[in-house]
DNA sequence: CAATCAAGCGGACCGTGGTCCGTTTAAAGT
DNA sequence: ACTTTAAACGGACCACGGTCCGCTTGATTG
C-alpha cells in the first residue's frame, strides 16, 4: 500500500496514438510479469530470512541473491538499490502501522477527536520505531531519500491533516515536518539507546509540544 | 574549535604506573606530528580545491590523496573515513557561525535577551546551511553519526541553555533537539530545493514556534 | 650525536554496491 | 502454433571506501 518497489523503471510514457486506455483508474500498479513476481517475494523471503541471522549491516545485496536463487542483477533491477530492498523489507510492518492511524480504533483511529489523535500518534510512532530501528536506520544512507519515501508522505499528510483540523494556530507542513522529526528513528535511537534516556520521557515531550502548539478541538 | 580529527587512534590507555601526569589540563589536543601536521593541511587545501571544480559526489578519497601528493593510507589515518574528512572541511565554516552566537554582537550574541537570542538563532543556522547545504549533505552518510559531531553539541547545549534562560517550559533536551530537527540541513533543503518553500517561510515557522513554546524573558 | 621508538606513511589488497550487456522468456498479437 | 517484443535475467565487470602491514621518519632522551 504504501507504494511499488521498481524506482525510475522508464516508464513506456503513453503519449502517443492512445487508442484505448485498458482502465488504468488513478496511477501505477506497475503489475509484474509472472517470473519477476515470483523472484520478487523470494527475494523478500530470502532477506528476511538472514536479516533473522544477523545484523542488517551484515546483509549484503550478493548474499540475498545467492540465497533466493538468483542473480545480484536481478535484485537490484527489482529494488533499485540497497536502501530500496530494505525499504521494501520494512514496508509490510509499516502498513500495520498505518492500518491503526488510518482505521483503526480510538485514539488513533478516525472515531476520536483531532487532538486525541494527535496525542496518540507520537507514542504510536515512538513505539513503531523502536521495535524496527535497526533496519530503519540501516535504509537511511542518503539522507534526502527518506523525504521520499511513501510512508514518510503519508505519516506527514496525516499529521498535517490533524493539526488543521485541531485548529493548531501555525503553518501546517513546517509544523508537521517538526513534529515529526521531533519522532525521527534516528533521533529516539540516539537519545534513548545512546543516551539511556526513557521513551515515556520522549511520549511526555510529545505531549507537551502538541498542547503548547494548541491543539485544543 | 568543534574538535580534532583523528577518531580513535587507539589511545595509549594510561591505568598503568603513572609516574607524571605531562599537565594535559582537561582533554585531548591531540598534537600532531610535524609531517602530519603538514599533510593535513595539504590534504585539506587539495580536498577543497577539487571540490570547487566539481560536486561533493565525485570527490573520492583517492583523488585527493593524490592531488595532496600522499598515499591513500594517509588520508584515512587522518580523517577516519569520507565523512571524517568532508566534516573536517565543514569545520572551519562552522567556526564562524559559532563565533556568532557564542560571542558576536546582539540579537545572536550574549547581549541580548535569551527570547531574542532564541528567535535570532533559527535565521542565523538556516542561512548558515542554505550556503554550505551541499558539503553538508555530502557527509551524512550515517543516520546517527550526526549526533555525534561537536559542532552539532555545541549548538544543541546552546540551545538548551537558552531555552532554560527564557524560561520555556518543558523538558529542555527533547525540546532542544525537536527545534534544532526543525532546522535541519535536509530538512532545509527538501523543502527549499526539491518543494520550493521559501526560506521566509521557514524563518516565520521558526518565529511562531519558538513564541509559541512560550519564550517570554 | 647516537639510539630508540612510536607516529606516520603508502599502496597493494579486499569486499561490496552498482552497472552493463548479451541472452532468455513471459505474454500479447495473428 | 508461430512471431514478435519488451521485460526480466545473470554474472562479469568496475569504482570506491576502507584495511593491513612492512617501511620510514620526526621527536625524545641520555
Amino acid at each position: 500500500m504504501t507504494g511499488p518497489d521498481t524506482p525510475a523503471p522508464r516508464l513506456p510514457e503513453p503519449g502517443g496514438t492512445r487508442t484505448n486506455l485498458p482502465l488504468a483508474p488513478t496511477d501505477e500498479p506497475p503489475q509484474l510479469r509472472a517470473d519477476a513476481a515470483r523472484n520478487r517475494t523470494l527475494l523478500l523471503d530470502a532477506a528476511s530470512r538472514l536479516l533473522s541471522g544477523c545484523g542488517a549491516a551484515e546483509l549484503t545485496m550478493e548474499s540475498v541473491a545467492a540465497a533466493a536463487g538468483v542473480g545480484k542483477g536481478t535484485v537490484f533491477r527489482r529494488f533499485g538499490d540497497r536502501a530500496g530492498l530494505l525499504l521494501a523489507l520494512l514496508d509490510h510492518r509499516e502498513k500495520q502501522l498505518q492500518a491503526a492511524f488510518l482505521s483503526g480504533p480510538p485514539p488513533l483511529g478516525p472515531d476520536a477527536s483531532a487532538a486525541e489523535r494527535l496525542h496518540a500518534f507520537g507514542p504510536a510512532v515512538l513505539r513503531h520505531e523502536r521495535d524496527h530501528h535497526p533496519l530503519i536506520l540501516a535504509s537511511r544512507t542518503d539522507a534526502l531519500r527518506h523525504y521520499a519515501v511513501p510512508a514518510f508522505h503519508l505519516r506527514l499528510n496525516h499529521l498535517a491533516l490533524l493539526l488543521r483540523q485541531a485548529g493548531v494556530p501555525g503553518d501546517p507542513e513546517p509544523l508537521a515536518h517538526t513534529l515529526l522529526g521531533s519522532i525521527d528513528t534516528a533521533l529516539v535511537h540516539h537519545l534513548t539507546v545512546e543516551r539511556g534516556m526513557p521513551l515515556e520521557r520522549l511520549e511526555e515531550a510529545w505531549h507537551h509540544l502538541v498542547t503548547r502548539l494548541g491543539a485544543t478541538a
